[in-house]
This record gives structure tokens, sequence and C-alpha cells, in this order.
DNA sequence: GGCGGGTACATTGCATACAAGGAGCGTTTA
DNA sequence: TAAACGCTCCTTGTATGCAATGTACCCGCC
């Protein structure tokens, strides 16, 4: 994660794996309701539906499972994952976790041009917020998180909340905004503390965060699709 | 996690899918060192090996690559992760997180039935100790920390403690025990807090443990398959 | 009218076949 | 002798075909 954005080896184009296409177009019809909790997924059906063979379609659910976006019932096939208020919650608590975690890391590593980076996505965030994009300022928070875990240099730690934050973004839609002020107010601290490189000073702050963004859903919001970002 | 262990419903004996057989015995083949690190996966070979087509063979490489098993390099193909040092500290860090919230939620979801079994997993622990019976005491080990997790009801913090744990399994070989004694009774430490309903007091108790274990780990062991557990 | 059985269909699981791409190696030439 | 080119083989990626299994519907029977 330390590393520059060059040293992935990538010459010049990439032959375009199928079954990666087939992976982003599975978990973006599914993230946008596409494919409906519970729906039953046919291999053929899809196959036809995005013009290529069962193959990759199977090798990509293999991977939609993994990533808890399909449940694969043996000699049933694939159903789109339904998530249950229950599992949500236990997934914004996994994610409180792993963000204070890598909020402490990022205290202990971050060097000065990595506070400046933090304030720049900072500022991208206020200023989707004051446009009201949502769109926007659901990139800008999940840019701002990414990167607090690339400073920390844990690479396990970004693969962990990757997986964790791709099922976030899915059940909280970037429809609502209405914790967005308190949100990034909340960013701006955490990176203050990581600018005095005090860890666990930032990771109380980012507990605190994620938590209080715990609160707020489990007060509010009910369905997916309608909940903040934070 | 909480549902009596016939819901799930397994009517009589199932049809046995070939690709988890596969999955199973590569991953055993890679922990127990048959397949070193670094080594090339070719598809045919392991078909022919295995006795069966490359199909169920990608499909078990790919769920393999998901668990941090193999690298799956496109057009190149499998090969057997090589875990680095690095890697193996946040391996560590990660999972002292996860471990104590797990122990957090544990102590507030236990009920006495819980406690008990707990001590039981406890009295086996140091029943395997005590006869130096290495193995024994892994799977002591995991099971304790298995039903921590299972108390506390979490199940996408299972999901992901269990990933992270096979592969703690794998880089700490079931060969040293120097750190047992202690380990153990940090643990049974543990289970008092729970006891006690002390969410905070077992959080805490469980990271230190944790990260003794991984502070153990940097000091002595520097190469794999010669590490404690805990 | 309700229940049981049987058949046909739909879908998955597995195997095989074909095509494309890259790596390694040998040969050839300057 | 060294370097560059070209070729061949090997491996992966994709497609298609076949068999087994589970499901649903329909018909017959009680």
């Amino acid at each position: 994660m330390r590393e520059s954005p060059s040293t992935g080896t990538r010459p010049v184009a990439r032959p375009a794996p199928l079954r990666q296409a087939v992976y982003d177009a599975l978990a973006e019809l599914i993230a946008n309701g596409t494919l409906r909790p519970g729906q039953h997924l046919v291999e053929s059906d899809l196959a036809e539906y995005l013009g290529v063979s069962r193959q990759p379609i199977r090798e990509a659910l293999q991977r939609l499972q993994g990533d808890g976006w399909v449940e694969l019932r043996p000699a049933h096939g694939a159903f789109v994952h339904t998530p249950t208020e229950e599992e949500i919650v236990q997934l914004l608590g996994v994610r409180s976790v792993l963000e204070a975690y890598s909020a402490h890391g990022a205290a202990q590593h971050a060097i000065p041009a990595d506070i400046a980076r933090l304030r720049e996505l900072q500022a991208a965030g206020e200023a989707a917020l004051a446009a009201d994009d949502a769109r926007g300022l659901v990139d800008a928070n999940t840019a701002f998180h990414s990167y607090l875990v690339h400073i920390s240099g844990n690479k396990v730690l970004a693969d962990l909340i990757s997986q964790v934050e791709r099922r976030v973004r899915w059940y909280f839609m970037p429809t609502a905004l209405p914790r967005g002020t308190d949100a990034w107010a909340e960013h701006a601290s955490v990176i203050a503390a990581i600018a005095d490189g005090d860890a666990e000073c930032a990771q109380r702050l980012m507990r605190d965060h994620t938590e209080r963004t715990t609160e707020f859903y489990r007060q509010d919001a009910v369905t997916p699709a309608q909940a903040p970002v934070g």
C-alpha cells in the first residue's frame, strides 16, 4: 500500500479478463437493484444477457459469493443475497473496529504529504456536501477511508475493509445525506489527530465517528437504499 | 450463530460438491507444505493428480485466491501465496482487533450455558498443554476463539475471523508451544470478564492477549511453521 | 375433491474441445 | 561471441456438450 502507483506492472493495456468484466457487471446490477434480493440467477440467462458463455458467469458468481453478493446453494444455483437488518448492524460494527484500527495505523505512519492529501479529500467531500452531490459525496467518503488504510500500509486490513466497504455501499445507497455535515466534521478531527501523530486519539475519534453512523442508521433508516454515508 | 445446530436443513446426506473437495485438498496441500510458497500450480497437473477435470480445479483456485492461499496472475496462472514477514504482522494486528471485538460481543450476549462451554474448552486446552499435545492445543485454541465469536452472534465477524484464522494457522504451524501456558491463563481471564458481562474488560483483555502473541512472534519466530498459537 | 405418483422440464455440475497468448529456447546473423 | 529474431510448446481463457439431479406440473387414483 505504500508503493508508488506505478508499482503494479501494467505495460500498456491488459487483455481484459472476461470473468472480471462479468463480475463488475453483475455487482453493478445487484447494487443498483436491477437484480433484486432473493432473485434466482440462472447461469444460462446471464450468459445470454451478457453475451458470454456460462464459464465466466460461473467464475464470477463464485467470487460474488465470496464477497457476500450472492448465495450459492449447491445444485440450486445462485441467489442474490438478501441482507437482513441484523446483518447490516453486524457489518457496521465490524467496519467500525476495522476503520478505527485503520486510523490508528494511519496516525503512526502518515507523512506530511499524506496529511495534505487527506485535507484535499476532505475539501472534496465538503464541496460535494455543499453541492448536494450525493454521488460525489459517496465517492469522496470512499476515497477518504480508502486513503486512510492506504496510509496505514496494512494490506491485509485494506483487503478486509474493501470487502466490508463494498457491502456497506450497497446497503447505503447514495440517496440520502442527512448525516453528511456531521460526518465530515468528524473526518476533520480524525485528520487533525493523525497530523498530530496521536494514534490512540485518531482511533478513538474514528470509532466514535463510525459508531455514530451506525447509531444514526439504527434509529432512522430501516430499508437499504436510503441511508447515509459516513 | 445463535440458532440451534439443527437449523440448517441437511436431510440425510449431501451429494458432495466436487469443487469443495478440491478446495479442501489443495488448502491442505498448501498448509502442510506439499505445495511450497511461490510454486506454480498448473491446472492440468492438479486435475490429473486429483483425478478430476480442470473445471473444479479452476473454481477451487478462485476461492483459494479469495481466501489468500494463492495468487492468480491473469494469463499466468496460480501461484502459492508467499507470506512476507510484514504481512504476517499485519495479519496478526487485524486478528487482534477482530478478536477483541469478538470478546466484546461475547460478553454482551453470553448466557450461562455459554460460560460453561467456554470453561470446558479452556479445560481441554489446558489438558492438551499438560500433555504437550501441540495438535490438540491448536485445535483447542481454534475451538475457543471460534466459540467466542459464535457467542457474539455476529456472522459477519465470524466470516472475517475464520478467513484470518485459517491463514494464521498456516503460518503458525502446530510445532512449538512455548507461549501456551501464558496464553491459556489469559484465556481464563477473558472468560472471567465475559462471565461478569464486562464487555469493555473482555475486549481489553483479549486485545492484550493477542497483542502479546503478536509481540511474542515478532521477537522470536521469524519463519513460519515454528511459531506459537494464541 | 384431495392426494399420490410419475413424467417431463429446467438447471446445475462436470468434462472435453478449441483458440489465444506468453514464455522459453534455439537458431541465425552481425 | 553476443544479441536479436522467430518458432515451438505450454498454459490459460473461453466455449460447448453431456449427464445427473432437483423441481414442478399434470394425470390418475382413492
